[in-house]
DNA sequence: ACCTGAACACCGTTCAAGT
DNA sequence: ACCTGAACACCGTTCAAGT
């Protein structure tokens, strides 16, 4: 009866309902009626399943549509990272508390570079720029999903930004004058357009070193 | 004999002994000779644990000396939460996986929203970038650490780049071209100085968009 | 208030045994 | 080869009882 594909999507759902700590062996295992044990005939440990459960949501489709240039194209790209991972939240700390190689990392930075490369930079700014990006997505993600409390799906973005913003405003003003402030003067603060207008700038300080 | 001052240095000690996994509640009463309970007098439950150990390592200095514009001093500022981080990798985890409250990032956000404003940008400018340059400082952080296997101290730097670099040349050449070819164009990759190229990149970017 | 000690409901992983 | 079932050495947290 188990096989890996059943064994990742029954760990697939738990991650979904009870985040990065509910994915375990006997979890996976009773959920397709199996014994504990059974499960490491497909994986050789917990960090086996781990990484077969990232590269499952890793899988970019190929071809990013309604790009022009190269920069709305690393931004699409990036956007859909973003996507796969809002809808996996729990994923992300297994993302980023493992190193990142396997298809899928490779996948994206692959991408990355052959953009960059298109956008006139050259052999090392393209390397380094491209992990630049890297970090700034990943960070960005991280960053976003940890200020959610609970394990679940993340609530739709509207509530997260107010959410942000009253967190903000929750700051002792007499000791951090401007963070407090900023709950009032920011457009975003988390969300798509914050993301959007970090990476901009990353990408307009990439552009003046080709 | 247990104490919070107490529980937290055993904590610590497990942190850095054997990484963020480590650091459990029977493990830092044992460290000091109590029972596992002893411990939630002093904290409510392993997360309030996890967070001071977090808060006490982010009480970075109020002073930066060495800097004569705010770009280095931002830069400065970073790289002295970077080296606190590296000192001790396995909190890494812990504060990319929990939401950034707390007198640790508010201190740290305000000081770097007061330098971006001496540097010219109008307060929504200052937030969404101090947010920014948050995401790529920890983001690169993360990476850095989650690139080196095992529990305990981060190997010389050297040594993580010549790592890096090795396996990206290992990287299947075939279908990531780039990517294989990165090892040997690469400047770093990893490392202070990638660090600080890629942070200088954003600050950039900053700039253009005061 | 603060501690101990036992207990409950979990873990990952190993071992011995089956088919 | 692949599974079961029992076991080992752990967890966080709760409960009852002490002082």
């Amino acid at each position: 009866m188990p096989s890996e594909a059943e064994i990742l999507d029954a760990a697939l759902d738990l991650l979904d309902a009870g985040g990065p700590k509910a994915v375990t062996i006997r979890g996976a295992a009773a959920a397709i009626g199996a014994a504990p044990h059974a499960v490491y005939t497909y994986f050789a440990d917990k960090a086996a399943l781990e990484r077969a459960l990232l590269e499952r949501l890793l899988d970019l489709p190929e071809k990013i549509t309604g790009a022009d240039d190269w920069r709305s194209e690393v931004e699409q790209l990036a956007l859909e990272l973003r996507r796969r991972l809002a809808a996996h939240p729990g994923a992300v700390p297994l993302l980023i508390g493992g190193p990142l190689d396997g298809p899928g990392p490779w996948r994206f930075g692959e991408r990355l570079l052959t953009l960059l490369t298109e956008g006139g930079l050259d052999p090392a700014a393209a390397a380094r720029g491209s992990y630049a990006v890297m970090v700034f997505v990943l960070g960005s993600i991280a960053l976003e999903v940890a200020d959610v409390p609970g394990a679940g799906a993340l609530p739709p973005e509207t509530e997260r930004v107010d959410a942000r913003r009253a967190a903000l405003s929750e700051v002792p003003a007499g000791t951090y004058p401007r963070t407090a402030a900023a709950a009032g003067v920011m457009a975003t603060w988390v969300g798509t357009e914050q993301f959007r207008w970090g990476l901009q700038r990353l990408l307009d300080g990439l552009a003046l070193h080709p």
